[in-house]
DNA sequence: ATGGTGGTGCGACCA
């Protein structure tokens, strides 16, 4: 079973994109991220058309995450627990960031958990260094809390699963080309990390790095002052595995090149091939 | 270099 996950940008601007890649990748399901779009305007025929299932979890113009699937879904949950109350304003957690679904295999099943985790920028502390309650750095961490929990839950069950998508998260300084250049970021400063190796100590498996230890892999580029034509990128896009679902894993992948071609989203996506 | 580019959607906000 082939899975990728890949942050589009706006399926508006991607669509085209989106499915010259799955032509070429044919992965059996797809986790998007980005797809900036409510749930009604999603062109969800364009991928029925492939043989896709298509599950949404979009917002007007802002995150939104999908899974297609060529596989048979069951147990479609949209949303991370525990968000009550963690919108900005006090208001619920109304940002769309999660879908879980079971895929069905030929050997097994599998639980799927897209996730775009927040991007936490600005960074916004106290005088004690603590993230301000309610700032965009706050949310993220209690997000990871959150996610965290999630896996905790789904490890108890001893079955494979996976968390794949968009984390917003260099896990090591040799995951960015220039790591001081992103000292201070949300996405790389302590706090950040710390979050991230508390999910991942639970024993989740981080995919590419078991199958992929070539220097200088990237996930993401930034548009600006050609970042790409320099390798000036970092990886911020993951596959944490179960160990349950680790036990399958034959490659892992990050498809760069779609970062070379016409309207490209910031990031290229990244797939794993599970004997499941 | 405190957004230089790009998406959404039409005024800002987000990354």
């Amino acid at each position: 079973m082939k899975i990728a996950s890949f942050n589009i940008n706006g399926i508006k601007a991607r669509a085209e994109a989106l499915k010259d890649w799955l032509k070429e990748a044919e992965p059996d399901v797809a986790i998007l991220q980005e797809i900036k779009s409510i749930d009604e305007n999603f062109p969800r025929e364009l991928f029925e058309d492939m043989g896709y299932t298509v599950e949404t979890h979009g917002q007007k113009s802002f995150n939104g995450v999908a899974l297609l699937s060529k596989l048979p879904l069951e147990d479609v949950t949209r949303g991370l627990p525990g968000g009550e109350g963690m919108g900005r304003e006090g208001a619920d957690d109304i940002e769309a960031r999660y879908i879980e679904a079971t895929v069905i295999g030929a050997k097994d099943s599998l639980r799927i958990c897209g996730l775009y985790l927040p991007n936490g920028n600005p960074v916004d502390l106290q005088s004690d260094g603590t993230p301000v309650p309610g700032s965009k750095y706050d949310f993220k961490l209690k997000w990871f809390d959150r996610l965290t929990a999630r896996a905790k839950e789904l490890l108890a069950a001893e079955e494979p699963f996976l968390m794949a998508g968009d984390y917003n998260l260099i896990p090591q300084p040799e995951d960015a080309k220039r790591p001081e250049a992103w000292k201070d970021d949300a996405l790389f400063r302590l706090e950040s990390r710390a979050k991230y190796r508390t999910l991942t100590s639970l024993g989740l498996t981080d995919a590419l790095r078991v199958r992929n230890t070539a220097p200088e892999t990237y996930t993401f580029w930034d548009y600006q002052a050609g970042a790409f034509d320099r390798n000036d990128g970092i990886r911020i896009d993951h596959f944490l595995l179960s160990p349950q679902a680790a036990d399958h894993l034959v490659d892992c992948q990050i498809d760069a090149y779609t970062r070379a071609k016409a309207k490209p989203s910031d990031h290229v996506p990244i797939w794993v091939e599970l004997d499941i």
